[in-house]
DNA sequence: CATCGATCTTACATTTTTATGACATCCCCT
DNA sequence: AGGGGATGTCATAAAAATGTAAGATCGATG
């Protein structure tokens, strides 16, 4: 069921807004302030958040600027108002990905999620099928062959490639991992990404100490790269 | 398109100013005195000023403040005669956001322009992608080249790079790096700057000898020049 | 409640990066 | 032209980040 965060601190907006996704079969959530809501995405991580830009606590903007920053990409929709043109404009540039204008009418408003959720779904969604050399990953059935052979990978290690498969080419930190692929409850220590990114290595390299797919940014964290740079 | 607003009453410079400003594809509307350009501010919401402060009607100190006033906080680049000092430094603590000096170069007007715009545009006004000469650097992927053939840096070149490249033609000290590339809880020696700005020389001039983009102002610290001047 | 596999932690080895100081060179001022 | 401070260059020491392996912990399952 496709989740939705609702972040608006009037009452009656937010109800409207909440019982038409509920009717719309949208699992729905709900924050009055910009700290709840953050902890909301970290805990539920839902598939959308509807953002009011005025908020107590944390503005909208500061949140959006925080998720980003996270390296979070949820899709954001912005509501305004008319006056907040300027910070609209802003919010696009921090990162949210659409906008409606107050006073909006409920039909548009949908009609914008269905059209975000429909583009994050197949844009940047996480990879449903993965090949690279010889490797052949399907994280539908958790299976995962080398010429044809199987290999035995954990599920944290088939997270963890889809994860950093579907940043292809973008440095990911090691913190991020911790965030995405471990979630929000469990705080290893991030040396334990390391371990495990080790041991997918071990397991998708032709040679794990010159690693080709997982590559090292000494520094920064790890990244995924399928095209060779000649 | 983004607009930009310039406000001069000599004919000559508005129209080489607001040329230039085309032709690097903004959308330019002017103004020639204070009265006129608030207006404009308030009716075009332009995402940044130049403006002269010597003006009839209203002057550009005077315009500032009104601006800073009302809460706008639009990017203001100021241009002043060298006569002007005091002026300046008043613009400065009234919430002018730079400033040339007159006469400049077009060159430099456009890089302080683009700085400014990328600055109040981006959250952290730090560039994601920089191209200058033979060179390509992107921040997401932690990769450089020169002409295709790529380049080792380490995060803290790629660092230093970024932040020089985010105050491009504007003289960057010592301490400010240190502060803002190293971090404000640990403290290097200033010629450890100095040593890491050698060796990101040596990565992206052509001749290390003779820097084209990370100058020396002697007694001052570092600029990033990506414009050269005719 | 014992067992097994997965996951997490820790410790140690290795690699890479960073900081420092000595010396050479340059620049600006007189 | 000469002197003093600032900057460039280089080698090396120190620190930090990463790779690796072994053992501890957790949790599901029979």
């Amino acid at each position: 069921m496709t989740r939705v965060l609702v972040v608006e601190d009037d009452p009656g907006i937010l109800r409207t807004v909440s019982d038409n996704l509920k009717f719309e079969k949208y699992d729905v959530i709900t924050a009055m302030d910009g700290e709840t809501a953050y902890k909301l995405q970290q805990s539920h991580r839902p598939d959308l958040i509807v953002l009011d830009l005025m908020l107590p606590r944390m503005g909208g903007l500061e949140l959006c600027r925080r998720l980003r920053a996270d390296g979070d990409q949820v899709p954001i929709l912005m509501m305004t108002a008319r006056s907040e043109e300027s910070d609209r404009v802003l919010g696009l540039d921090l990162g949210a990905d659409d906008y409606v204008t107050k006073p909006f009418s409920v039909p548009e408003l949908m009609a914008r999620i269905r059209a975000l959720l429909r583009r994050s779904s197949s844009a940047s969604g996480l990879p449903v099928m993965l090949k690279f050399g010889e490797v052949e990953v399907d994280f539908r059935k958790y299976v995962a062959r080398r010429r044809g052979k199987p290999i035995e990978m954990t599920r944290k290690e088939f997270d963890l490639l889809r994860f950093l498969a579907s940043r292809e080419d973008t440095v990911v930190t090691r913190d991020e991992l911790l965030n995405k692929v471990w979630g929000f409850d469990s705080f290893p220590v991030t040396r334990t990404v390391d371990n495990h990114v080790a041991s997918l290595r071990s397991k998708i390299e032709a040679d794990a100490a010159r690693p080709v797919y997982i590559q090292t940014v000494h520094g920064v964290g790890y990244k995924f790269v399928l095209q060779q740079p000649e």
